[in-house]
DNA sequence: AATGTTTTGTGACATTTGTCATTTTGTGTC
DNA sequence: GACACAAAATGACAAATGTCACAAAACATT
């Protein structure tokens, strides 16, 4: 039997996924946390059901996902963590695999694959999404700490005077940011590489 | 028997509610869509079975949770619709209820919420989450067909001539448009514009 | 100090965008 | 047809943006 925690802040999924998951014969759900704190208290009570499997979303109040897995890992290494997010953002990948999450899924998988990654990792074993494996080796970010910023304010309509009084920088030399993570993002304008940017999860 | 349409596109949160709704005795999830066209699609192929209620999400590819709604008031008057949503935005209540929606929920209240909603709509009710409530009164959207659907275009980087070539229109006619709504709305550009559109469920 | 390297800035230019007054076009009504 | 009215287009202009070559400044390292 696994016991499983899930901490997921959006209720309707949280309570859906519990009571799925329940209906399972291997697996029972002890506890549902909406965010990362409330599931780490959970899991540091002594008088609580003990917890195999924490199933965890990341963009979270209180606690993201990825500190509830560091904090676990640094004080009950004996619990798995899977990691089940929107999107696929490299960084968060790694900065889970550091904190030593045994699996990383999509929630645009469904929801028998997220049954058949909860049994292996159980059973001692690894999953990460497929789509994230190709992402995190192929293309690393190729924009630098200052177009990353620029892009970010461009996105929000900000104009290249208003990008430079908030970076401390020239106008000109905004525009040069801008204009270089257009021509390595392959877009014609700001606006396109600010999206291609966070589509790829760069921002 | 309740059959029902699910249009979300988040594939977990899909087969979950899918799953966890086939298990109820007087509900019957007869198709389940990644987005509103493919919603639509289901619905006016004369082959398929009939549906009773449909629950969409709305903001998603192809074809948002609103736009079928209207296009089901429009072709298929008979059916419920619920909108699901993740978003308290003024904007999207207002239009939902112009589509003659019966229902609008937010993703943040719990599956059994759901499920009475479902029944009580498909008894000819109507249910409105009470956080929205509040915000039925708020202003209504300044914006043109015709502007949406340009400001639309240019939140994704799209320069003035494809938005033209796009909604077969001059460029010169798009520049207006656009125009229109940055003094509508206070914007000092399409990209401000269409953040701020986007924010209050315009978009 | 001399050096290479990176970051930041400048200037020039073409293109795109924002604004507005005005005109044309399409549509329906009387 | 004549008329009103909205939608779409035009032209002109200022302003912002995109691109690029190159210069200055800041910084390490020797």
């Amino acid at each position: 039997m696994i016991r499983l925690l899930i901490a997921e802040d959006q209720a309707l999924l949280l309570s859906t996924l519990a009571t799925l998951l329940n209906l399972e014969t291997d697996v029972h759900v002890v506890h549902q946390a909406a965010n990362g704190k409330e599931a780490l208290d959970y899991i540091m009570d002594e008088n609580n059901d003990a917890v195999d499997l924490v199933l965890t979303d990341i963009e979270m109040p209180h606690m993201t996902g990825i500190e509830l897995a560091q904090a676990i890992q640094k004080q009950k290494p004996e619990i798995n963590v899977i990691i089940l997010t929107t999107f696929s953002r490299a960084g968060y990948l790694r900065r889970a695999m550091d904190a030593g999450v045994k699996g990383y899924l999509l929630k645009d998988s469904p929801s028998d694959e997220l049954l058949a990654a909860i049994r292996k990792v159980a059973n001692g074993g690894k999953v990460i999404a497929p789509e994230l494996l190709q992402d995190a080796w192929m293309k690393q970010d190729p924009l630098t700490d200052k177009e990353i910023k620029a892009l970010r304010l461009a996105k929000e309509g900000k104009s290249t005077e208003q990008i430079a009084k908030t970076l401390h920088l020239t106008s000109g030399t905004i525009r040069n940011y801008l204009s270089s993570a257009c021509s390595k993002l392959n877009a014609k304008n700001r606006v396109e590489a600010a999206r291609i940017a966070h589509q790829k999860g760069w921002l």
